[in-house]
DNA sequence: GGCTGATATCGATCGTTGTCAATAGGATAC
DNA sequence: GTATCCTATTGACAACGATCGATATCAGCC
């Protein structure tokens, strides 16, 4: 037991970069250009930012973990990872009373792909 | 001549993701946090996206070939490039009536190594 | 000089978003 | 069951940002 008690994710909202064309390549059609800015504007902020590489760092981190490096309320660092989650770029796994987040494999390198990689 | 009539770049704004940290090394500091998040802002709206897509496509773009394919007015245009070029993702140049735009060198490949690469 | 055309700026509007206090939901311990 | 702890949601507010019309700036042409 343990193992998958419920993945938080939220796959169904955000498809993530995960079939991105290049942005350098040609010219990015509407929807396309809609994908990679959800994926960017979940990243695009400095909190998140540090959230992100602090779960990188760390390979997985429980949220009661955040509040204090983040140094921001419960409910906020609640949104964050619900966003970061929603974008695809975290994934979070129930555990007993704690939600561990961890990076979404493979996320991170699909972005660097679609700016151009 | 012709050469560097006034780089419109705004270079004074934003360093861009220059020398920014790798987000998956080590946890990122909050300076660095607020660099990179600027850097991802600039690119994270479907427009700008459009816009940066199109002038890597072409190399070099007038003001005035970016409002048709954009669908936005002239001031909505000239607002995104001004976006752009402060966060140096986008260099400037003018050219007698006329503004051309390209993509600021190595900026997308400094982005993509701050995202881990 | 004045006229025309390309771009930038200003001002206003309106939707989005980061933040927190308060509250609700759920799981464990007693 | 009740208490306790961790997390998610709600509601509110302030700040930000995308957009456009109107206007200003500036370069080239007559």
């Amino acid at each position: 037991m343990v193992a998958d008690t419920s993945e938080t994710t939220a796959r169904g909202s955000a498809g993530a970069a995960t079939c991105t064309p290049s942005l350098t390549a040609a010219p990015l059609g509407e929807a396309e250009a809609v994908a990679l800015a959800r994926v960017l504007s979940a990243l695009a902020d400095p909190v998140r930012l540090r959230l992100v590489s602090i779960v990188s760092a760390a390979g997985e981190v429980c949220s009661c973990d955040l509040e204090g490096p983040l140094a921001r309320s419960q409910p906020t660092v609640s949104h964050h990872t619900k966003v970061l989650a929603e974008a695809g770029i975290l994934v979070g796994e129930k555990r007993g009373r704690w939600t561990w987040w961890r990076l979404s494999p493979g996320c991170l390198a699909d972005l660097r792909q679609a700016l151009g990689g």
